[in-house]
DNA sequence: GTAATAGTGTCTTTAAGACATTATGGA
DNA sequence: TCCATAATGTCTTAAAGACACTATTAC
């Protein structure tokens, strides 16, 4: 229990525990997922990348230092996004250091700038996930970055989380801004996923599915790549949260 | 990051924090799903009753202290059964005498014997998780007991963590002993949701899922309640953990 | 026989998969 | 008019929902 008995003192018998949270932002850049690391300037890891993160205060819970956090490394003062909590990391040889324990949160949100100005982190900057974690019969890129301690597996852990959520929430909503197309929507689908999904059969899940999306009466864009096409219609997030049943992703291959 | 940088120095400004983890362990008993529960003696919420947890050790992680502690607290050696991590509990006043961040747990067992004999808490029993946890329209019952610090929040998330993992695993099978039936297996899905899949699709379902269970030769059964009725079936279980599509528990009603 | 429980079969409905086809813009 | 992109429509298939019905035991 979180209430120790007699027997168990903390004073005398344990030893105290540094608890941090670490983050993984991601965000959509150029059709792909990508996700913000920090360089490492000293030892451990000097050279390699982390997620970013730090201690959790005396006042504070863990989400609450999350979006702190959050706020100082992007530089982003009113983040429009959504932050939750992933799990807990607690080997006793995570950091060799100290005996540290963090819990991990997953963040996304849209168009978030280029790091750096004003934020806390000088060394950050945005990373394709498939060149962070390469995937099964993936190369790693050339410029693959090496994370720090246990964060590959965080990293692994926070996308396995948002491609499952994409399934039965409307979390992608929190990846484009408003207002966005179908097409725009589908492409966070297809860079998350890895894979996109059936055009048709897309638009008929997102549209009817009540509450996902409604559509306005704004003029339409100009076609995105300067290239010809239809303009696509504008759209803003609906009221729902979630999609039942669920969008499934598409099968491997 | 878990990692501070040199303007950050744990020892110097960051004070230290106490690691517990808590357990939510469940069982069916009597048809209806059990949480186990230890009665405080000490301040704060002497009384009242508690989720079984204490602290992780220097050399533990989270999980293994979480393992640790149903052995100790269900005085049960060899546990057959799952445990997994669930979230962390990290709100600054959680418990008034000092800085505590909970890893809690959730675990499932069959059969689990009534818990006391050589096990650490004495005042430790199992509760119907209705009578702890009033459902909507429910009442409490009469002996409701009242959780200490946020365990009613933690019951509340492992609750709903289970329901939602019997509907895309083979989770309900870490419910019975082998050799099972399938009118058992059927009951442990009527426990945790509140209400009874259908009959008929629920076999379709378990039976069509390659690898959920197991026909044996083993004898039938004598009926389980003494009275008439055709014996049921006994199966072991599969290799399967996963279900997909899964199966989706009855709308609410 | 009856009551009680276990097991099977079937018709309907929902929704996804896998396309082919049409619409609307710019160069 | 051609190309590129957006949007719609349709046929098929998978699988769940809602039942009715049959089977096997104890009494």
């Amino acid at each position: 229990m979180s209430t120790p008995e007699n027997r168990r003192t903390y004073t005398s018998e344990h030893p105290p525990f540094a608890v941090t949270v670490d983050l993984a932002v991601f965000t959509i850049r150029d059709g792909a997922l990508a996700v913000l690391l920090v360089e490492r300037g000293a030892e451990p890891y000097a050279g390699s990348w982390a997620l970013p993160g730090g201690f959790v205060e005396p006042d504070e819970d863990a989400e609450t230092a999350a979006w702190r956090e959050l706020r100082e490394e992007t530089g982003v003062d009113r983040f429009e996004g959504h932050l939750e909590q992933l799990r807990t990391y607690s080997a006793p040889d995570r950091d060799p250091r100290m005996r540290v324990v963090s819990v991990a949160h997953v963040a996304f949100a849209p168009d978030l700038p280029e790091p750096s100005a004003g934020s806390d982190a000088a060394g950050a900057r945005w990373w394709a996930v498939d060149d962070v974690l390469p995937g099964q019969a993936d190369q790693a890129g050339p410029d693959a970055p090496v994370l720090a301690f246990d964060h590959a597996e965080i990293l692994t852990d926070a996308r396995e989380r948002i491609r499952a959520k994409l399934e039965y929430t409307t979390l992608a909503l929190d990846f484009v801004a408003e207002p966005f197309t179908l097409p725009e929507l589908r492409r966070v689908y297809t860079a998350v996923w890895g894979t996109p999904p059936d055009l048709g059969n897309f638009r008929r899940k997102v549209l009817g599915t009540d509450g996902f999306v409604v559509a306005t009466d704004d003029p339409r864009p100009g076609s995105p790549g300067g290239a010809g096409g239809r303009p696509a219609l504008l759209y803003r997030r609906g009221t729902a949260t979630e999609v039942q049943p669920p969008m499934l992703r598409p099968a491997l291959g």
